[in-house]
DNA sequence: TGAGTATATGCAATTATACTCATATACTAT
DNA sequence: ATAGTATATGAGTATAATTGCATATACTCA
């Protein structure tokens, strides 16, 4: 049920996204996503609180990563996660600029 | 995107629920989910504007079933009616209410 | 035709969700 | 210590979703 709904929301969808391809820093999605902090922080916490991700603070940042222990309980949401959040245009685009922002030396590692 | 919001309710998904047995009409799954009827002609629209149920009206009745074809489309559905909606507690009751009401009678067909 | 039933929908009220701004907390580095 | 950065959260607001009630529409049957 609360992974259903954690999967309702456009911002979210674009979170998981990003994270496909590793851990991020909330600095990173905010800067990607170009949505407020304190917004970007309350939707990471509704994935962990639905267990769809994870955290690990490291000095001052935060990182989180898919859960990959509920992608094998739940195949439905591997498949959601390959077949379908890169079917939303908004997700090809994150993923470019994501891709810029890691090598422009602005990313926060 | 649209679809994910569609599951993203409780009553819908005790809709989808009741559905993969077969079509029903409106007045059975408002008996069986104790639901106001407004309530749920609302519900079943949104899961036929996500395309994952169709509708098809016959005399009096307007009876709703899964679109197989949308189940096709996206097999992470498929996954979820079959593995994940069953695991509601509340599913299986209203599966066993539905037996009943189906036999008492008081079933519209 | 008229009464009864099934369904959909307009509107208002309620509830839930998302957002913004300000600030607290935790950490880093000078 | 102090200033700066990263993140989380409280409080208020805005927006969206759900609900209930009343009613319109479409159909049936006598």
């Amino acid at each position: 049920m609360q992974i259903f709904k954690a999967l309702a929301d456009e911002n979210r969808l674009r979170i998981l996204n990003l994270l496909r391809n590793g851990e991020l820093c909330v600095c990173d999605i905010e800067a990607v996503l170009n949505i407020k902090q304190s917004n970007v922080s309350r939707h990471l916490n509704k994935l962990k609180t639905a267990k769809i991700i994870v955290s690990e603070k490291k000095s001052q940042w935060v990182y989180y990563r898919l859960n990959k222990e509920i992608f094998l309980k739940y195949p439905f949401l591997l498949i959601i996660l390959n077949n379908e959040i890169r079917k939303i245009n908004i997700c090809e685009e994150d993923l470019s600029l994501l891709e810029k922002f890691k090598t422009s030396g602005r990313s926060c590692e």
